[in-house]
RNA sequence: GGGCGAGUAGCUCAGUUGGUUAGAGCGCCUGCCUUACACGCAGGAUGUCGGGGGUUCGAGUCCCUCCUCGCUCACCA
């Protein structure tokens, strides 16, 4: 890309399709979003690193407007970055989705009227690997089309070589650290997945069911005790009725025997005060330790067996343990049919007591929604309390804050209640636990590399059967994509720990919070500084968008119709602090206007500018001698300080001063919305609006003046460009390259230009606020009044009242008049007879505008306006007087506060007389 | 059931340690094709700040209470 000005004027309409790709290629021929591990401060270079790790979307991901959202965020905050001169790095990378990705290919091979036992571990792997290469990472293409400027040499994925290294490490140093252990209890199980999951992949949701009461009779017959359940078909597998003992109902039965109904097989009644809650139910608990984890835990307490009446398919089955407890006719039945069956059976043999509605939480598989059943298996577990210790202590010591903030609460509320994970998943597509099992000397083996033969006997040694949870992988990303384990890696020094982390907060638990404790547990310290948790995206009716409801917006389709540049602004500019985004699947046009339509503007001003400024190189602003300055040149300048000012406020600190966050910056910044809303205010309501238009009797003329509007005009944009570079990349991109500014203090891209910085010689300009005062005023006179607006009309400037400035106010408006009429079709006369009989309007100065328009006033509405006006400040003023009145006011409330009140009460006063004498004039 | 949060203009949300005419964007109404832009320009309307009570000279802001939503966790069978 060259500096040199544009040969070619712009076309009427910005066309982001031919410019976007055509933009991008650039920036990455150009190798401007690589980061260079020499740069960081902590390698010995001269720049902050700043370094975001993407949240890897599945492999097997396409697109969607979460992603385009979430990842336009993390795009805007490294751009922004990356301006500012740190060594903005942005790690991208994939997912291999144990469970989702292992779906897929099932699916796939089901089509063909195959299952993966029939395939084979082997060549089910290779299929799915062939899979992942062939369509895998589509969606790292697709996040290049909403413009990420991520560094793809860095691209990761969790199921590489690299990757996976790590992943053995971590598991080999917790066993080392006795932090993984194998255990035998009852766990999720997913019957459709066939493989456990943790208690996170067991989502719960509200369910009406029913409440089975169920008659146990005694086995002597001589009474019986009722149990309540919500799984009838689970009785089949109890081995003991629990009820607490002091329960008066039951105490006499304990020790006593039941004969559970259909299963014919004696249990007893136990007491046990710590599983059993004698308000609930009946009173009375069956205990069926094989399928429930409450029970298990009982049933552990009290030694007692643990049939299994369920295959790993769910279906009714005599597994271990069961003898013949399940009946012939309900073998092989699927447990939701088998639940109907045994309810049936128990009417019949007169043992149902009664049947009541009952809604109650019941766990889904998070990936496919299949009601998980408890069930008694080995699995291989994670302690987390003593790793939640320190991710805990972060928190609380403000070394990571998590934005916004009611998150936090959440955060610590889960983390002080962890409970083990379990990591061991019977699926084929993750990474091999590495654990090896001799067949000889049952010697178990934890080895980081491969073996064949048991290290203790020499014997054959197996490798365990499952693979890691999927998340086990991602937990470690922070820092596995910088080289970890090894720890002499450059990037893992340079770019270690990382400052934000942007993603939604449906992961907090699965991801971030594990995240932090990897970081914590193999690095000694947190993976990166702010945690900021997007909201989601909606359609109007607030139903979280998705692919399966139908109510999506495929971001591609949004980008085909408005671009890029349009897509990001819209998310962003409406994006409040955690807060959701409502778009509407079925009006693109509608809910994609505001960025389309700021995008247009802008494109706009750049035409504007172009044609009008010229295309010879301007001078740059600082060899404009100040006092060639005029008063809108001022005032836009210090507009743009302020507008830097905000965007800097809003985007807030990058990071903690001294690795801690101090309260009075902990809650402060990446508020995007404000950002963008700063930025467009300024370049669209003040540059825009009033400056541009300000220019344009100066730009047509020729001499010194000129030179001095074009070097501010282009100064100002310049920098709006720079402001609005990390929301619009390509638009500002396209347009900083055409502008005709001196090269000096210029890179090649905007993208890696510097980021405006306040100067702070510009004062507020109060001339022109004057100059927009009065053609407010006239605007509203000729609004109020009717006046057709193509009419011209006169006015002039009564300054008699303006004291000391009355001179500069007619000098004012002599200088400005060209604009003024302008852009209001007014002519400002200044030295016009003051007692002229006409609408006016009062100056903050004190002078006065007055247009003349006998014949044109409706005097009694005019009356009657001026009288409710005068009438609502007369209330407002007696309230305010009596406030200064009350003593208890004027001594209790800040000085200053008085003083406003004071100040405030002098221009009522004013206003009110004006008011008044107007009334006089216009209702006679 | 535990924890947390929210209820401010038709919609989405700002409202900093209580300070007195409650704001923005979008939408809506009116008028304008003013030679960068009708995806634009100018003007305008709109709120018992969820209800009730309290503290205070003063409450959208602090306290209590009730109502309504939302999020999150959870082995009451």
């Amino acid at each position: 890309m060259s500096n040199a000005p544009a040969t070619t004027p712009l076309p009427p309409q910005y066309d982001p399709a031919s410019t976007e790709a055509t933009l991008y290629k650039e920036w990455l021929d150009a190798g401007i979003f690589t980061a260079d591990p020499g740069h960081s401060r902590r390698t010995g270079g001269d720049r902050e690193p700043f370094v975001i790790v993407m949240p890897p979307p599945n492999v097997t991901a396409v697109l969607h407007m979460g992603h385009g959202l979430n990842n336009t965020v993390q795009d805007v905050v490294i751009r922004w970055r990356r301006m500012c001169g740190d060594e903005a790095l942005w790690v991208p990378g994939t997912d291999h989705a144990g469970i989702a990705t292992q779906n897929v290919v099932e699916k796939q091979i089901a089509a063909e009227g195959k299952t993966r036992f029939d395939m084979g571990r082997e060549a089910f792997v290779a299929r799915t690997t062939e899979f992942v290469t062939e369509t895998g990472g589509t969606i790292l293409e697709q996040l290049k089309a909403i413009g990420s400027s991520c560094d793809w040499t860095r691209t990761a994925y969790t199921l590489s070589p690299e990757l996976s290294k790590a992943v053995r490490e971590a598991f080999v140093q917790l066993h080392e650290r006795g932090l993984i252990y194998r255990g035998h209890r009852v766990i999720h199980w997913c019957s459709r997945c066939l493989t456990s999951l943790s208690d996170e992949e067991a989502e719960h949701s509200e369910e009406t069911g029913a409440l089975y009461h169920v008659r146990y009779p005694l086995t002597d017959g001589s009474a019986s005790i009722t149990i309540a359940t919500t799984r009838p078909e689970t009785m089949l597998a109890d081995v003991a009725v629990a009820v607490h003992p002091d329960d008066e109902r039951y105490k006499h039965l304990i020790g006593k025997t039941l004969s559970l109904p259909i299963a014919n097989v004696e249990i007893p009644i136990i007491a046990d005060a710590e599983g059993v809650d004698p308000e609930f139910g009946t009173g009375a608990v069956k205990i069926t330790p094989a399928h429930d984890a409450n029970d298990f835990e009982m049933g552990t307490r009290h030694e007692l067996p643990m049939p299994v009446i369920l295959s790993p398919e769910g279906l009714m089955a005599n597994g271990i343990d069961a003898g013949a407890r399940v009946p012939a006719e309900l073998l092989g039945i699927d447990r939701f049919e088998a639940r109907e069956r045994v309810v049936q059976m128990l009417k019949h043999l007169n043992v149902l007591e009664k049947i009541e509605p009952y809604t109650h939480a019941v766990r889904h598989c998070y990936r496919c929604d299949t009601v998980v059943e408890p069930r008694l298996s080995d699995q291989w577990f994670v302690k987390m309390k003593p790793l939640a210790e320190p991710a805990l202590q972060a928190v609380r010591d403000r070394k990571i804050r998590i934005l916004p903030e009611r998150w936090e609460a959440v955060y610590v509320n889960w983390l002080e209640g962890i409970r083990d994970w379990n990591i061991s998943r019977q699926l084929w597509w993750g990474h091999r636990i590495p654990v090896w099992y001799c067949d000889s000397c049952g010697e178990v083996t934890v080895s980081r590399d491969d073996i064949s033969s048991c290290p203790k006997c020499g014997g054959k040694a197996r490798q365990d059967e499952d693979v890691l949870d999927t998340w086990f992988s991602s937990w470690l990303w922070p820092f596995s994509t910088l080289g970890w384990p090894n720890t002499e890696s450059i990037d893992l020094k340079a770019f270690y720990p990382t400052d934000d982390l942007i993603t939604a907060p449906e992961i907090l638990f699965f991801w971030v919070a594990r995240m932090i404790m990897g970081g914590f547990g193999f690095m000694g310290e947190a993976p990166f500084q702010t945690v900021m948790l997007t909201g989601t995206v909606r359609d109007m009716n607030h139903v979280k968008m998705s692919k399966s409801l139908g109510n999506g917006i495929d971001p591609l389709d949004v980008i085909k119709l408005f671009g890029t540049d349009a897509l990001r602004y819209t998310v962003i500019a409406g994006l409040g602090m955690g807060a959701d985004v409502m778009l509407d699947p079925n009006d693109l046009e509608k809910s994609f206007a505001p960025g389309r339509n700021f995008v247009t503007k802008l494109w706009n001003i750049g035409r504007f500018l172009l044609t009008n400024v010229g295309e010879e190189t301007v001078q740059p602003l600082s060899t404009i001698s100040p006092d060639r300055l005029r008063r809108s040149d001022r005032w836009i300048l210090h507009r743009l300080n302020e507008a830097i000012a905000e965007c800097d406020s809003a985007l807030g600190p990058a990071r903690p001063r001294n690795g801690v966050w101090e309260e009075s910056e902990l809650r402060s910044g990446l508020r995007l919305s404000e950002y963008t809303e700063a930025a467009r205010r300024f370049v669209w309501n003040e540059l825009a609006d009033w400056y541009l238009e300000s220019t344009k009797v100066r730009l047509a003329a020729d001499g010194d003046d000129r030179d001095v509007a074009r070097s501010v005009l282009a100064h100002c944009f310049d920098a709006a460009l720079r402001l609005l570079q990390p929301i619009v990349p390509f638009i500002t991109e396209t347009l900083w390259s055409r502008l005709p500014v001196a090269t000096e203090n210029r890179g090649a891209f905007i993208a890696v230009a510097h980021w405006p910085a306040k100067n702070d010689g510009f004062a507020t300009e109060l001339e022109f606020e004057l100059v927009r005062e009065a053609i407010n005023a006239v605007r509203q006179l000729r609004a109020d009044y009717s006046l057709p607006p193509g009419e011209r009309i006169h006015a002039h400037l009564d300054a008699s009242a303006s004291g000391s400035n009355a001179s500069r106010d007619r000098t004012v408006f002599d200088e400005e008049s060209d604009f003024i009429a302008r852009i209001t079709r007014c002519d400002i006369s200044t030295n016009g007879g003051s007692s002229e009989a006409g609408a006016s309007i009062l100056l903050s100065s004190g002078s006065k505008i007055i247009v003349p328009l006998a014949g044109v006033i409706d005097l009694e509405k005019e009356c009657k306006k001026a009288k409710t006006e005068l009438e609502k400040l007369h209330t407002q003023l007696t309230a305010l007087e009596g406030r200064l009145a009350n003593p208890g006011f004027t001594d209790r409330a800040p000085a200053n506060v008085v003083a406003a009140e004071r100040q405030k009460l002098t221009e009522w006063t004013a206003r009110r007389e004006q008011l008044s004498q107007k009334v006089i004039q216009l209702c006679g």
